[in-house]
DNA sequence: CATGAATGAGGCTTCATTCAT
DNA sequence: GATGAATGAAGCCTCATTCAT
């Protein structure tokens, strides 16, 4: 009731946001109504339309955050470490972290990343998020030179077509591990995180300099 | 209004089905609404559910003549060839085909194979998905125990695990590079079919018996 | 499929109707549909409008082939029975048999006795039920009659409105002991059957020629 | 359209639930739409689902709102009076009133009256209305035993019976009065009232204490 | 005669959104 | 600025009924 006064606008966008990413993840967008978030948010439903244009601009905005948070994780781990290995690891640990607490935006960004967005009619927020992904991209990209530079990677690796595919695999191998967790404690013997790691090593081994192995 | 000729139950559920396949893929199954698919199919809205029983039922078919489809296409590409590099390439590439066919489809069998159906109460369909998806897993699991046996793969590899990592890999490859093929041709100067073999030869690489490549 | 070579109209009216009855005393009139009725009866949907012009017309002729036999036992207890007190218990009793094996048709004959019908524009049938009807009551009449000339019922009760309150407290009682029933037996132990007959009683009594009781 | 001034919500809940019961009492609850519920109430058909959860609601609302009315009636009644006859008919005369107001109701709760609820899965106001019913049956109970109590009442009456009795009676023959008002008052010469009347008395002498009538 | 097939009309319910206060 | 109130539009589904064969 008595809202706490004057916070400024961006307290109420928060508050409101971040409610409507519990329920998406929990729901999807669809199934979440702009009653359940209002209610979640401890807002009165008309009080959305103060702080969000519509329904699709808090999806938007909650793919740009989301895009951001993954940005700051990847941008953080490439600051810490040096090492290339290591900075892949982190990454990938990276995404995993990011798809459990977001689950539903993991797929989001996913799908928006490099988005080719007409760039006329689409929420502002969108093209925000487009250029967090171009960051990211980037970002990867220095990585994977960072990594060649030093000898650790091999030199015939095409930059950006390496970046995607990675995107592609790498999502598609952590959301299928948590799709059939249960199916994979179960029937393999192996927790989800012993599942990721392999997979993990097997992208990694098809990057590193190949090294004379056998006799 | 034009009747019909005594076509057989399995043509107008075919019409259906195939109208309704057409729009999930265009616009997902949450927005497409029994009046799209009754107006594509051309039928009167009631009759949908003289031949489905809602429109979950028509899902679950999708869903499952989709199943069917991968099933088919793997289980020929292992029949016409022997030789275990050719097979991995036409399973990939039957996933690209069956993918470009039912983009909607490909998301949601991905989702499901291995399902942990409650057998009890999810449409008949579904189990029926289950059990091929259950029948796929095995075709793969052939295929990679003859690979062995012939020496082309690794013995190291763990079955279940290793086609577990494919398909989360490669679904997440073959979305990736449709939803941003626009981005790959423009940014990387190659196609998406190059782009995809390229992803498809990393992976592979990973499964073979590793020979001396250098010195 | 092959249905009986040449039953007469009657006899398919009769598989129908008969079918509905049953429904419609499990689930009502309007919670039963044609659907439901033509796979009871084992005909198409379509051929209950060959014996029937509609649904309507299907419950009126129900109705009136209710009050027919609620006739029939009102006549036979009176042809068979010449004392009045037994009489009277003999019908109380086909009423009771008449609700347990037509509870649907027991409220909708009891609503529509002496119906006044705008003759105009009713099914057919329903002026046949409203002339059976009728003749009930004027069964019961004659036995009122009876009564008072035989002595054992009082000169001073009005026929007809000693018909009509009857028809009123007795369907009521009725109608209330089958619905508690459960009730009856659990709160008051009494059976169904003796809570009926203490209420008949009661009423039979206010009929009586009045006797010195005390003193 | 025209929006009403901040009504308090129990408002807009008797609008829509006083038209409600008005088409209830004409069609039925199974032939009266939600449709034609809003019209009538003058609210958007959504209106209604904002101040009832569906139409099931409405109806448990009402059937309850009419137990309570009819708790009242008989409350009062035995307030006012003391004098067992007298209340008595001020009782019946309170059924009366009571069926005119509310004709579909008075079915519904002469129905429900004892209803064996299963406590768990039914509307909320059903629970109520079960109590109001139970407390209904307590009132007439204490009648009952004061009419015993002070003379005028035969002793042998079992109190539960004799309730239970008279709520089928009276209702049956209030409903069958008001159903055939045109038949009574054209064929009997009597009015609805005398008609109601001498029905009370027949079951009023059924339960007085038998007094030497005659010699 | 019997029916498979088709459908218009209508029912209940949900929801994003607007607007007066 | 915040909200209670209201609703148009839409969605899923059912059903009595018709009609060509």
């Amino acid at each position: 009731m008595a809202r706490r006064k004057k916070e400024p606008r961006s307290v109420h966008r928060g508050n409101i946001a971040s409610a409507a990413e519990k329920l998406f993840s929990e729901k999807g967008t669809e199934a979440t109504s702009m009653d359940d978030i209002a209610k979640a948010a401890g807002y009165s439903k008309a009080t959305l339309y103060v702080y969000f244009q519509n329904k699709e601009e808090i999806i938007s905005v909650l793919a740009m955050e989301s895009m951001q948070k993954l940005y700051d994780c990847i941008s953080d781990a490439l600051e810490i470490e040096e090492r290339t290995r290591e900075r892949y690891y982190l990454i990938c640990q990276g995404l995993v972290q990011y798809q459990e607490e977001f689950p539903y935006y993991f797929k989001v960004v996913l799908g928006s990343i490099n988005m080719d967005f007409d760039r006329e009619q689409c929420p502002p927020a969108d093209k925000e998020t487009f250029l967090i992904g171009e960051a990211i991209n980037e970002k990867i990209a220095r990585f994977l030179q960072e990594g060649i530079e030093s000898g650790e990677l091999r030199e015939g690796i095409a930059i950006k077509p390496t970046i995607f595919a990675f995107w592609g695999m790498l999502s598609g191998l952590i959301q299928l591990a948590d799709n059939k967790e249960k199916y994979i404690t179960q029937e393999m013997q192996m927790s989800k995180q012993q599942f990721l790691q392999a997979g993990f090593e097997t992208l990694y081994k098809s990057m590193v300099k190949e090294t004379v192995t056998k006799g």
